[in-house]
DNA sequence: AGACGATCGTTGGTCCGACCAACAAGTGGG
DNA sequence: CCCACTTGTTGGTCGGACCAACGATCGTCT
Protein backbone atom coordinates (compact mmCIF):
# COMPACT_ATOMS: atom_id res chain seq x y z
CA UNK A 1 0.00 0.00 0.00
CA UNK A 2 2.33 2.65 -1.32
CA UNK A 3 -0.47 5.46 -1.79
CA UNK A 4 -2.25 4.73 1.49
CA UNK A 5 -5.98 5.67 2.05
CA UNK A 6 -5.49 9.14 1.98
CA UNK A 7 -8.49 10.36 0.31
CA UNK A 8 -8.69 10.60 -3.29
CA UNK A 9 -9.62 14.13 -2.78
CA UNK A 10 -6.60 14.94 -1.68
CA UNK A 11 -4.74 13.11 -3.70
CA UNK A 12 -5.50 15.23 -6.70
CA UNK A 13 -4.52 18.27 -5.36
CA UNK A 14 -1.96 20.72 -6.45
CA UNK A 15 -1.15 22.09 -3.01
CA UNK A 16 -1.81 18.87 -1.28
CA UNK A 17 0.52 17.16 -3.93
CA UNK A 18 3.32 19.26 -3.77
CA UNK A 19 3.43 19.71 0.30
CA UNK A 20 3.63 15.92 -0.03
CA UNK A 21 6.95 16.18 -1.95
CA UNK A 22 8.19 19.08 -0.38
CA UNK A 23 7.96 17.17 3.03
CA UNK A 24 10.15 14.33 1.55
CA UNK A 25 12.62 17.14 -0.23
CA UNK A 26 12.93 18.66 3.07
CA UNK A 27 14.00 15.23 4.64
CA UNK A 28 16.26 14.77 2.02
CA UNK A 29 18.10 17.28 2.03
CA UNK A 30 17.94 17.69 5.71
CA UNK A 31 19.51 13.79 5.72
CA UNK A 32 22.01 15.03 3.75
CA UNK A 33 22.97 18.21 5.27
CA UNK A 34 22.88 16.16 8.74
CA UNK A 35 25.07 13.33 7.68
CA UNK A 36 27.56 16.51 7.43
CA UNK A 37 26.67 18.02 10.45
CA UNK A 38 25.41 21.10 8.21
CA UNK A 39 21.79 22.87 8.72
CA UNK A 40 19.68 24.28 5.63
CA UNK A 41 20.26 27.73 7.01
CA UNK A 42 24.08 27.21 6.66
CA UNK A 43 23.97 26.32 2.91
CA UNK A 44 21.62 29.81 2.61
CA UNK A 45 23.91 31.85 4.44
CA UNK A 46 27.02 29.75 2.44
CA UNK A 47 25.69 30.62 -0.75
CA UNK A 48 24.87 34.41 -0.62
CA UNK A 49 28.12 35.06 1.39
CA UNK A 50 30.15 33.50 -1.91
CA UNK A 51 27.89 35.36 -4.66
CA UNK A 52 27.42 38.56 -2.93
CA UNK A 53 30.40 38.82 -0.81
CA UNK A 54 30.86 40.20 2.66
CA UNK A 55 28.32 41.57 4.44
CA UNK A 56 26.58 42.71 7.38
CA UNK A 57 24.01 40.37 8.91
CA UNK A 58 20.91 42.66 8.13
CA UNK A 59 21.83 42.18 5.02
CA UNK A 60 22.76 38.70 4.71
CA UNK A 61 19.33 38.09 6.23
CA UNK A 62 17.32 39.94 3.76
CA UNK A 63 19.19 38.56 1.17
CA UNK A 64 18.45 34.76 2.29
CA UNK A 65 14.89 35.67 3.62
CA UNK A 66 16.03 35.17 7.22
CA UNK A 67 15.23 36.49 10.16
CA UNK A 68 17.79 38.79 11.99
CA UNK A 69 17.22 36.61 15.13
CA UNK A 70 18.25 32.96 13.41
CA UNK A 71 21.36 34.66 11.57
CA UNK A 72 22.52 35.15 14.62
CA UNK A 73 22.28 31.61 15.62
CA UNK A 74 23.24 30.59 11.88
CA UNK A 75 26.48 33.02 12.14
CA UNK A 76 27.82 31.60 15.48
CA UNK A 77 27.44 27.72 14.33
CA UNK A 78 29.44 29.04 10.86
CA UNK A 79 32.12 30.66 12.75
CA UNK A 80 32.63 28.67 15.71
CA UNK A 81 33.45 25.93 12.73
CA UNK A 82 35.41 28.55 10.89
CA UNK A 83 33.32 29.46 8.10
CA UNK A 84 32.66 32.31 8.47
CA UNK A 85 34.56 35.21 10.38
CA UNK A 86 32.74 38.36 12.08
CA UNK A 87 34.78 41.68 12.20
CA UNK A 88 33.36 44.64 13.43
CA UNK A 89 32.74 47.38 10.15
CA UNK A 90 35.19 50.26 11.45
CA UNK A 91 32.81 52.61 8.97
CA UNK A 92 29.57 51.80 11.23
CA UNK A 93 29.75 50.14 14.68
CA UNK A 94 26.91 48.92 14.61
CA UNK A 95 27.60 45.95 11.72
CA UNK A 96 29.27 42.97 11.85
CA UNK A 97 30.99 42.36 8.69
CA UNK A 98 30.54 38.58 7.75
CA UNK A 99 33.23 37.00 5.62
CA UNK A 100 33.61 33.80 4.08
CA UNK A 101 36.83 31.54 3.94
CA UNK A 102 38.50 29.23 2.47
CA UNK A 103 37.76 26.51 4.80
CA UNK A 104 33.64 27.72 4.41
CA UNK A 105 34.14 28.06 0.51
CA UNK A 106 35.16 24.47 0.43
CA UNK A 107 32.53 23.16 3.02
CA UNK A 108 30.00 25.00 0.39
CA UNK A 109 31.67 23.13 -2.40
CA UNK A 110 31.01 19.73 -0.16
CA UNK A 111 27.91 21.23 0.87
CA UNK A 112 26.71 21.44 -3.28
CA UNK A 113 27.00 17.84 -4.03
CA UNK A 114 25.37 16.89 -0.63
CA UNK A 115 22.71 18.97 -2.34
CA UNK A 116 22.55 18.09 -5.89
CA UNK A 117 22.41 14.00 -4.96
CA UNK A 118 19.42 14.89 -2.90
CA UNK A 119 18.01 16.45 -6.12
CA UNK A 120 19.25 13.37 -8.06
CA UNK A 121 17.06 11.26 -5.39
CA UNK A 122 14.01 13.39 -5.45
CA UNK A 123 13.71 13.62 -9.52
CA UNK A 124 14.82 10.06 -9.48
CA UNK A 125 11.81 8.89 -11.45
CA UNK A 126 11.50 11.71 -13.73
CA UNK A 127 13.29 12.02 -16.76
CA UNK A 128 15.46 14.74 -18.15
CA UNK A 129 12.91 16.84 -19.98
CA UNK A 130 10.32 16.19 -16.90
CA UNK A 131 12.64 17.42 -14.80
CA UNK A 132 13.57 20.65 -17.03
CA UNK A 133 9.50 21.04 -17.26
CA UNK A 134 8.75 21.07 -13.73
CA UNK A 135 11.74 23.23 -12.83
CA UNK A 136 10.43 25.82 -15.49
CA UNK A 137 6.76 25.25 -13.95
CA UNK A 138 7.69 25.36 -10.59
CA UNK A 139 10.03 29.06 -11.26
CA UNK A 140 7.08 30.30 -12.39
CA UNK A 141 4.94 29.85 -9.81
CA UNK A 142 7.20 30.81 -7.30
CA UNK A 143 8.09 34.11 -9.21
CA UNK A 144 4.58 35.19 -10.01
CA UNK A 145 3.49 34.75 -5.72
CA UNK A 146 6.43 37.16 -5.09
CA UNK B 1 12.07 43.12 -6.55
CA UNK B 2 9.96 40.26 -6.75
CA UNK B 3 12.93 37.53 -6.66
CA UNK B 4 14.75 39.48 -4.55
CA UNK B 5 18.52 38.36 -3.68
CA UNK B 6 17.83 34.77 -3.27
CA UNK B 7 21.29 33.67 -3.81
CA UNK B 8 20.97 31.63 -8.00
CA UNK B 9 22.19 28.77 -6.95
CA UNK B 10 19.35 28.35 -5.12
CA UNK B 11 16.97 29.65 -7.70
CA UNK B 12 17.56 26.90 -9.57
CA UNK B 13 17.30 24.10 -7.44
CA UNK B 14 14.31 21.93 -7.36
CA UNK B 15 13.72 21.28 -3.61
CA UNK B 16 14.39 24.71 -2.81
CA UNK B 17 11.49 26.15 -5.42
CA UNK B 18 9.25 23.06 -4.31
CA UNK B 19 9.85 24.46 -0.84
CA UNK B 20 8.93 27.92 -2.03
CA UNK B 21 5.89 26.89 -3.62
CA UNK B 22 4.58 24.84 -1.53
CA UNK B 23 4.63 27.87 1.28
CA UNK B 24 2.38 29.83 -0.48
CA UNK B 25 0.11 27.02 -1.49
CA UNK B 26 0.01 26.42 2.54
CA UNK B 27 -0.82 30.23 3.52
CA UNK B 28 -3.47 30.13 0.47
CA UNK B 29 -5.04 27.06 1.87
CA UNK B 30 -4.58 28.15 5.31
CA UNK B 31 -5.74 31.85 4.79
CA UNK B 32 -9.16 30.09 2.81
CA UNK B 33 -9.96 27.92 5.89
CA UNK B 34 -9.21 30.62 8.53
CA UNK B 35 -11.73 32.82 6.59
CA UNK B 36 -14.16 29.86 7.45
CA UNK B 37 -12.95 29.21 10.89
CA UNK B 38 -11.50 25.68 9.95
CA UNK B 39 -8.13 24.26 9.43
CA UNK B 40 -6.45 22.15 7.02
CA UNK B 41 -7.01 19.00 9.56
CA UNK B 42 -10.91 19.87 9.49
CA UNK B 43 -10.71 18.94 5.58
CA UNK B 44 -8.43 15.63 6.00
CA UNK B 45 -10.56 14.29 8.76
CA UNK B 46 -14.38 15.04 6.99
CA UNK B 47 -12.88 14.17 3.54
CA UNK B 48 -11.97 11.15 4.85
CA UNK B 49 -14.86 10.18 6.77
CA UNK B 50 -16.63 10.90 3.38
CA UNK B 51 -15.08 9.14 1.21
CA UNK B 52 -14.44 5.91 3.85
CA UNK B 53 -17.69 6.25 6.11
CA UNK B 54 -17.87 6.41 9.69
CA UNK B 55 -14.50 4.89 11.36
CA UNK B 56 -12.87 4.97 14.36
CA UNK B 57 -10.81 7.59 15.14
CA UNK B 58 -7.47 5.32 15.06
CA UNK B 59 -8.61 4.25 11.99
CA UNK B 60 -9.23 7.67 11.06
CA UNK B 61 -5.55 8.83 11.96
CA UNK B 62 -4.14 6.23 10.18
CA UNK B 63 -5.79 6.21 6.73
CA UNK B 64 -5.45 10.45 6.86
CA UNK B 65 -2.00 10.64 8.45
CA UNK B 66 -2.63 12.09 10.88
CA UNK B 67 -1.42 11.17 14.48
CA UNK B 68 -4.00 9.87 17.43
CA UNK B 69 -3.30 12.60 19.85
CA UNK B 70 -3.69 15.23 16.80
CA UNK B 71 -6.81 13.23 15.52
CA UNK B 72 -8.34 14.04 18.98
CA UNK B 73 -7.67 17.48 19.42
CA UNK B 74 -9.41 17.80 15.59
CA UNK B 75 -12.85 15.53 16.57
CA UNK B 76 -13.34 17.94 19.31
CA UNK B 77 -13.36 21.04 17.48
CA UNK B 78 -16.05 19.09 14.68
CA UNK B 79 -17.99 17.96 17.54
CA UNK B 80 -17.99 21.40 18.88
CA UNK B 81 -19.35 22.85 15.91
CA UNK B 82 -21.61 19.78 15.36
CA UNK B 83 -19.72 18.59 11.92
CA UNK B 84 -19.29 14.93 13.38
CA UNK B 85 -20.43 12.59 16.04
CA UNK B 86 -18.43 10.87 18.94
CA UNK B 87 -20.70 7.42 20.15
CA UNK B 88 -18.65 4.25 21.55
CA UNK B 89 -18.80 1.53 19.61
CA UNK B 90 -21.12 -0.91 21.78
CA UNK B 91 -19.24 -4.20 19.59
CA UNK B 92 -15.77 -2.53 21.09
CA UNK B 93 -16.11 0.03 23.87
CA UNK B 94 -12.84 1.10 23.33
CA UNK B 95 -13.67 2.93 20.18
CA UNK B 96 -15.25 6.18 19.34
CA UNK B 97 -17.22 5.89 15.84
CA UNK B 98 -16.73 8.84 14.35
CA UNK B 99 -19.82 9.88 11.57
CA UNK B 100 -19.89 12.81 9.90
CA UNK B 101 -23.30 14.77 10.12
CA UNK B 102 -25.45 16.79 7.83
CA UNK B 103 -24.09 19.69 8.67
CA UNK B 104 -20.43 18.43 8.30
CA UNK B 105 -21.08 17.11 4.70
CA UNK B 106 -22.42 20.62 4.10
CA UNK B 107 -19.51 22.04 5.74
CA UNK B 108 -17.35 19.87 3.80
CA UNK B 109 -18.87 21.07 0.60
CA UNK B 110 -18.09 24.56 1.33
CA UNK B 111 -14.49 23.83 2.31
CA UNK B 112 -14.34 21.96 -1.20
CA UNK B 113 -15.11 25.19 -2.61
CA UNK B 114 -12.61 27.20 -0.66
CA UNK B 115 -9.57 24.83 -1.56
CA UNK B 116 -10.71 25.18 -5.01
CA UNK B 117 -10.46 28.61 -5.16
CA UNK B 118 -6.98 28.36 -4.14
CA UNK B 119 -5.31 26.03 -6.46
CA UNK B 120 -6.88 28.35 -9.03
CA UNK B 121 -4.70 31.06 -7.34
CA UNK B 122 -1.80 28.78 -7.01
CA UNK B 123 -1.81 27.79 -10.66
CA UNK B 124 -2.54 31.20 -12.39
CA UNK B 125 0.29 31.55 -14.01
CA UNK B 126 0.09 27.97 -15.66
CA UNK B 127 -2.25 26.83 -18.67
CA UNK B 128 -4.37 24.01 -18.14
CA UNK B 129 -2.19 21.21 -20.55
CA UNK B 130 0.71 23.15 -17.87
CA UNK B 131 -0.93 21.95 -15.06
CA UNK B 132 -2.34 18.55 -15.77
CA UNK B 133 1.92 18.02 -16.44
CA UNK B 134 2.36 19.65 -13.28
CA UNK B 135 0.58 16.89 -10.99
CA UNK B 136 1.05 14.32 -13.07
CA UNK B 137 4.75 15.10 -12.41
CA UNK B 138 3.75 15.30 -8.89
CA UNK B 139 2.14 12.24 -8.46
CA UNK B 140 4.94 9.96 -9.50
CA UNK B 141 6.88 11.76 -7.46
CA UNK B 142 4.60 11.49 -4.43
CA UNK B 143 4.01 8.04 -5.24
CA UNK B 144 7.68 7.27 -5.44
CA UNK B 145 8.66 8.52 -2.43
CA UNK B 146 6.34 5.99 -0.29
C1' DA C 1 -11.63 -18.64 34.85
C1' DG C 2 -7.49 -16.01 34.79
C1' DA C 3 -3.42 -13.86 32.93
C1' DC C 4 -1.11 -11.43 29.24
C1' DG C 5 -0.34 -8.75 25.32
C1' DA C 6 -2.27 -5.56 22.14
C1' DT C 7 -5.24 -1.64 20.99
C1' DC C 8 -8.10 2.48 21.98
C1' DG C 9 -8.73 7.36 23.43
C1' DT C 10 -6.57 10.83 25.93
C1' DT C 11 -3.18 13.81 28.21
C1' DG C 12 0.89 16.05 28.16
C1' DG C 13 4.61 16.69 26.56
C1' DT C 14 8.99 17.62 22.89
C1' DC C 15 11.23 19.48 18.67
C1' DC C 16 11.94 22.48 14.83
C1' DG C 17 11.20 26.22 11.63
C1' DA C 18 9.35 30.73 11.15
C1' DC C 19 8.23 34.78 13.26
C1' DC C 20 7.98 38.85 16.57
C1' DA C 21 9.05 42.22 20.51
C1' DA C 22 12.22 44.67 23.01
C1' DC C 23 16.61 46.44 24.11
C1' DA C 24 21.32 48.81 24.24
C1' DA C 25 24.69 50.53 21.21
C1' DG C 26 25.53 53.20 17.44
C1' DT C 27 24.44 56.29 13.31
C1' DG C 28 22.75 60.31 10.55
C1' DG C 29 19.85 64.34 9.72
C1' DG C 30 17.56 68.38 11.39
C1' DC D 1 21.87 68.38 20.87
C1' DC D 2 17.96 65.64 19.77
C1' DC D 3 15.25 62.49 17.43
C1' DA D 4 14.34 58.78 14.33
C1' DC D 5 16.33 54.90 12.68
C1' DT D 6 19.30 50.68 12.10
C1' DT D 7 22.06 46.70 13.95
C1' DG D 8 23.03 42.75 16.75
C1' DT D 9 21.27 40.14 20.33
C1' DT D 10 18.18 37.92 23.67
C1' DG D 11 14.18 35.74 24.65
C1' DG D 12 10.35 34.70 23.60
C1' DT D 13 5.70 32.72 20.77
C1' DC D 14 3.17 29.83 17.54
C1' DG D 15 1.88 25.91 14.64
C1' DG D 16 2.62 21.35 12.80
C1' DA D 17 4.48 16.88 13.38
C1' DC D 18 5.86 13.64 16.48
C1' DC D 19 6.37 10.62 20.84
C1' DA D 20 5.60 8.51 25.58
C1' DA D 21 2.71 6.94 28.91
C1' DC D 22 -1.63 6.10 31.14
C1' DG D 23 -6.23 3.59 32.30
C1' DA D 24 -9.73 1.15 30.10
C1' DT D 25 -10.96 -2.51 27.18
C1' DC D 26 -10.53 -6.47 24.11
C1' DG D 27 -8.80 -11.15 22.28
C1' DT D 28 -6.26 -15.01 22.92
C1' DC D 29 -3.99 -18.66 25.18
C1' DT D 30 -3.74 -21.78 28.76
Amino acid sequence: METRGAPTRLRGTPSWLINEVAVHATRLVNEGFAAVDARRYHYKLLATLEEFGPASQADLGRRGGVDRSDVVATVNELADRGFVERAVDPADRRRNIVTITDAGAAHLRHLDDVLARAQDTLLAPLSAADREDLVRMLSRLAEHHS
